[in-house]
DNA sequence: ATTGACAACATGGAATGCTAAGTGTTCCAT
DNA sequence: ATGGAACACTTAGCATTCCATGTTGTCAAT
């Protein structure tokens, strides 16, 4: 699987589907991840980028690592009322964040257009 | 000022200082960190690790981060936002999927209408 | 058979170099 | 004087390299 080439970082789609399976369950609390040579192959990036996103998820407190084992699911999937509220808050402004860049890109490249087609009318 | 020598790691330090200054008032809220470069300066440490440290103040959101201007200490401190709506947040991102699509659609529409116009042009 | 050495693999931390892109200033030519 | 180019500085992201340290399995020597 390839990371997409959608504005989004790398190592933001990678937390966003690793997220998504811990949610999905697909990575249970308590089973390992893929290890991070594994994930940097399984994506196409290099460790540093998959280094990247298990340090969003570890400082999130979702996941923690073992010296030399691994890096496990954490057991309590949802602190009650608390990190999950914040967790999904701050995603949700991630991506209307990404969405307004997009939107400004968007704007711009409108406006490169615009200019191009009133330039060639005149 | 120099990172300690003890067994926590100069990212974390940099991290517990900024925040103890942020609580402080020291950096008030709006107020830009010193550079990347600055800090690796005054801790003596390279700009990975000042980087890795400013990493963690933005996934926790209590900085954030304008790409040419600087870093900013944000307003709101410290949300502990609490709400039973995991399922309202659930359906929130679930639009905001949705409204990604569209944007994807936008795009591709115009590139296509950028293609037609610049290829005329020339 | 137990022990010890060792290699393979894991995370973690850090340095370095590069590209991209946004911002601000300065300065120059029209 | 105003517009634009040039430059310097900034964050952001990614790759690569290296080292330290912890874990585990294997294999040989005693």
């Amino acid at each position: 699987m390839m990371v997409e080439k959608t504005g989004r970082p790398a190592y933001l789609q990678i937390v966003d589907e690793l997220r998504a399976q811990i949610r999905a369950g697909s990575l249970a609390p308590g089973t390992a991840l893929p290890s991070i040579a594994q994930l940097g192959e399984r994506f196409d990036v290099s460790a540093s980028v998959v280094k990247a996103a298990i340090s969003v998820l570890r400082t999130e407190g979702v996941v923690i690592g073992q010296q030399g084992k691994g890096v496990f699911v954490c057991q309590a999937p949802a602190e009650p009322s608390e990190s999950q509220a914040s967790d999904a808050t701050a995603e949700i402004l991630d991506q209307l964040g990404q969405m307004r860049q997009s939107l400004k890109e968007l704007g711009d490249r409108l406006a490169a257009v615009e200019a191009a087609v009133f330039e060639e009318q005149k």
